[in-house]
DNA sequence: TTGAAAGCGCTAACAC
DNA sequence: GTGTTAGCGCTTTCAA
């Protein structure tokens, strides 16, 4: 019983192709007529109906997301960025909670396929073989967001994690430190993981230091990894301990500090901690958290607006592209000046 | 050129209905067939069309959300309650990012329900006469969640805010406290606002205290707003400062306990603080904060549930769910026993 | 157990 | 500027 198309058309004494027009803003309207056809509109409550238009027109100007987990701060402040973007180009976003679980990433894709998303971006850990195979089944274009395709084949958006980890590390060694240790997530994870505790060993090497087994700890990218880790260091005789952490992610590098702290020791007075991520929570720490800074609501603004390009048909010319990061230095560590003097 | 039904009639020689049957499970097919169907399925890689069958059957197995702020730690564990039961339900959530602002909350629910969702859940502030207005012309469920109905017609869970608050106030009387103030957001916000700020009042009365103005500040629920409010207190004559401060929300919180550390004092020694909503952050501090709890995720995954059973036409005996809520004791507060002996 | 056929509400040529 | 007419890909009676 809604109102259709039909129903305006009759009332309003025009076809259904004139409401259609009216109602999609088609210019070829004659203004008197346009005027009619909105009035009946308004006085039907006529809502146009977007499954029979997208059935119809074969665009649905939804695009779907795949995100690990919406709760956490990262991914939240990424599906931000999407969907600020996608509002801005008329779309709508259907999301989907994958927890990093390739089953459900398979499963989620292909319901959203099914559903005629305009698009898909796709945030996740690490892209499978099964992934590949799945994409490759899309007839519309997917960006993957925080995440890259090994073999290079699909359009992404990033930052160099490799050269975060490795400028973060450097820092932390022109601070006067020797024993600089690493508490990451799952090493599994390509880039979160691996690049990043690539970066920090290359920065090591660089710098003449030997890396030690103790000083690597991994976890889960989680607070409670960080405090859990961080105490392993603590442990360690005074010859081994590390003088400063270099953190995975924020919220390991905010547990980190409380371990210290637990402790009753001081950060950055007796350990410095720097993080990575730059969640919002690394401000809300005392002392607030130093961070390699990843631009994260942009990576989510440029993977969706990259999508639109794509969806448009224009031609991109990168694909592949790997947005700027940097050291936002705060309370966690000492200033570079003063630490030189250490 | 995609494979349709169609394309998969044919092959297998049978007809359409059939290929629908065997696609959504209807038991009327003979063993065989079916399995012939599903080869003829595999072999071709047919994707049932989502859209054509919402047009067809008028449910789309879609359910749109409208939240305030997807990067809001508060709101993202609601989001993740509520997509967690939609997709044991088998639905699909459309996500839509509404600042609480009434024009973009309006135009979004309109979108929704052209796009056709079978049902709704709606975050957001105050509900104003404009929204029921919307809220009416929609022919599907709508569940609010975290909000309620002036005029209680809608379906809604929430907790007890008044009682929240009234809890948390009359806890920090009962350890010790006469001079306790509050800060909170805009107080126009009718439950996190307005609620919790009356049960406040009402405990301070109750225990025969008189409120005064300069106990309490009102700004954002955010931590920026924390930090500021609460220097207000700090500067406040003697006999006037406030020795516990009942924080509207986590956020506020958190940044109440930073300002109060920031003036080099302590949390809990020289001043005791009360969150309230136990957002993740809460645990994620030095004191932890002592907060209300409010049941987040659940709160979003019985709005869920609800809409579940409003879709499918079961009655439901409570349309108005007031979830329960505690206060789980931390480190920003002194435990009540040695606080009795104060 | 299976098939035929009539839509679902709209867009998109194409003709006038 | 406006109307006619096919579909879009599927579900759903209704018959057989």
């Amino acid at each position: 019983m809604p109102v259709t198309i039909y129903d305006v058309a009759r009332e309003a004494g025009v076809s259904m192709a004139t409401v259609s027009r009216v109602v999609n803003g088609n210019p070829n309207v004659k203004p008197a007529t346009r005027k009619k056809v909105l009035d009946v509109i308004e006085k039907l409550g006529y809502r146009p109906n977007a499954v029979a238009r997208g059935l119809a027109s074969k665009r649905t100007t939804t695009v779907g997301v795949v995100i690990p987990d919406i709760s956490s701060p990262l991914f939240a402040e990424l599906a931000r960025g999407i969907d600020d973007i996608a509002n801005m180009y008329k779309y709508n976003i259907i999301l989907g909670d994958s927890d990093q679980n390739v089953e459900k990433e398979i499963s989620l894709i292909n319901t959203l396929l099914e559903k005629q998303v305009d698009g898909m971006v796709f945030m996740g850990g690490a892209i499978t073989p099964e992934h590949t195979r799945t994409f490759t089944t899309s007839s519309v274009p997917i960006v993957l967001a925080g995440t890259r395709d090994p073999e290079g084949k699909l359009p992404s958006v990033n930052i160099d994690h490799f050269q975060g980890a490795y400028d973060a590390t450097t820092r932390l060694i022109n601070g006067g430190h020797q024993k600089v240790a690493m508490i990451t997530g799952p090493l599994e994870n390509p880039l979160r993981g691996r690049e990043r505790y690539e970066g920090y060993l290359q920065a090591l090497k660089d710098a003449g230091i030997t890396p030690r087994e103790e000083w690597i700890r991994s976890g889960e990218f989680r607070y409670e990894s960080g405090l859990e880790l961080a105490q392993y260091f603590l442990d360690l005789d005074e010859d081994l301990r590390p003088t400063a952490i270099f953190a995975g992610s924020d919220a390991l590098g905010i547990g980190a500090i409380h371990a210290v702290q637990d402790r009753g020791l001081s950060v950055p007075d007796d350990i410095e901690v720097m993080g990575f991520d730059n969640i919002r929570l690394a401000e809300m720490v005392r002392p607030r958290l130093t961070t390699v800074v990843q631009p994260i609501y942009d990576i989510g603004a440029v993977a969706m607006r990259l999508l639109t390009k794509l969806m448009n048909g224009e031609d991109v010319e990168q694909d592949d592209v790997v947005l700027p990061h940097r050291i936002e230095e705060r309370n966690s560590t000492r200033p570079l000046s003063s630490s030189a003097n250490k």
